[in-house]
DNA sequence: GAGCTTAGGTGTTAGATCTACACTTAAATA
DNA sequence: TATTTAAGTGTAGATCTAACACCTAAGCTC
């Protein structure tokens, strides 16, 4: 088939994917970054990403780069907005694809890619010096995640496959960043029916807890 | 600034926007579709959209193309959701960034553009043959809209500026697919308030009906 | 093993919101 | 003046939401 030419006239863009991947450690949403170890911006921290491939969707590209960059796999992973201004990447003409992603706290094996000092898990309401426009990625994507967390199970994602109440309560009381009633939490939480007992107990230094798996 | 490699060694897309402009005519969802032309896809329906300039954002270029299109100023602009399949377009890899808009039903210039035959409102419950990926596109389109219309106040984008409540009612009754309560929904409008009596009074063919605008 | 510590687990009430539902009114027209 | 058409209006029952406090089961300490 004969390429019209209006199609390739124009000049490309480069075309990425920046990676949120968001975490509750210490009841506390934090978010994995990782430090620069090129100019632009060498030091400062941003966001897991890269280029989207030939072959490839963005949801791939995504999926592959986080995957590069923590080497889990991840409970959850989806687009939440694009980010086109001409200058945001010093370099080139960059449009970024941004998702969010959610995983379970744990035991990540973080490993830096070519370019990156270090990677570390950054709490969201103390965010270190960024990288490009990433302030305002972040900022989107926990509005995403709040706006979501409500109407679907994602909290399921940033929980281990069997859990307490009081856990899954404490990852809202970390997204949303405010307590939450504990007898109105349970109520509200088990008439949706995402959850399950499994009739086992978490034993502690406490009374047992039932633990719960998606149902 | 030494333009580092790894950034220039990817393949480069085209990058688009997509645009679902809706519009309620006769009680009806109506989508604006623009017969092809050209191959690929010649004699299928399209959405008006086109290829990212060097100097502005997606939104921008979302605006501009809209308005080369149909000539008017558009009331509400927003995206929703990336395509990125490899193979969506047969000529080239193209990543589109769809958006949907919101216009008064009425007076629209529209005027085909250059690989364009014709431009028509389409009901969204009839679809002609769609190019590409566009049905996809419009089903996504269409649940983005479905959800926003009752968080934002997006009716009001697609009425006159001054608007009687049962032409309101007749907009989510178009956009949700459903017939509502009359008490039930003026109460509900109100108690919003997104729009204010303007004290004026529609004078038609019956009782004459208040006419109210954006708050 | 008794007492302490810690988190787990449980119900009710008042207020607000939602849903279903039918008749009267004001103007235009015939 | 009678008819047609859409505008406008209220209530009762059910459901959902928000606020609120005490008892229980286990581990730990002495």
């Amino acid at each position: 088939m004969p390429r019209p030419p209006y199609c390739y006239d124009y000049p490309r863009p480069a075309v990425t994917t920046d990676i949120c991947l968001f975490t509750v450690i210490d009841d506390e949403l934090r978010i994995l970054l990782i430090k620069r170890g090129n100019e632009p911006f060498k030091g400062s921290w941003a966001l897991p990403g890269g280029f989207l491939s030939e072959t490839e969707t963005l949801d791939q590209c995504a999926a592959r780069e986080l995957k590069e960059e923590t080497g889990v796999g991840i409970a959850h992973l989806e687009p939440f907005a694009t980010f086109s201004d001409p200058n945001r990447d010093p370099r080139a003409r960059v449009v970024t694809a941004a998702y969010f992603a959610l995983t379970p706290a744990g035991d990540h094996d973080l490993h830096s890619g070519s370019d990156a000092d270090d990677a570390r898990w950054h709490p969201v309401r103390r965010l270190p010096k960024l990288a490009f426009d990433h302030r305002d990625i972040i900022k989107a994507g926990r509005q995403a995640l709040v706006a979501k967390l409500d109407r679907e199970p994602l909290a399921l994602a940033l929980l281990p496959p069997r859990f307490t109440l009081t856990q899954i309560q404490k990852v809202y009381e970390a997204v949303e960043g405010q307590p939450l009633d504990k007898r109105n939490f349970r109520r509200s939480i088990l008439s949706r029916g995402w959850i399950t007992e499994t009739g086992d107990m978490e034993r502690g230094r406490q009374r047992p807890a039932m633990l719960y798996r998606r149902s």
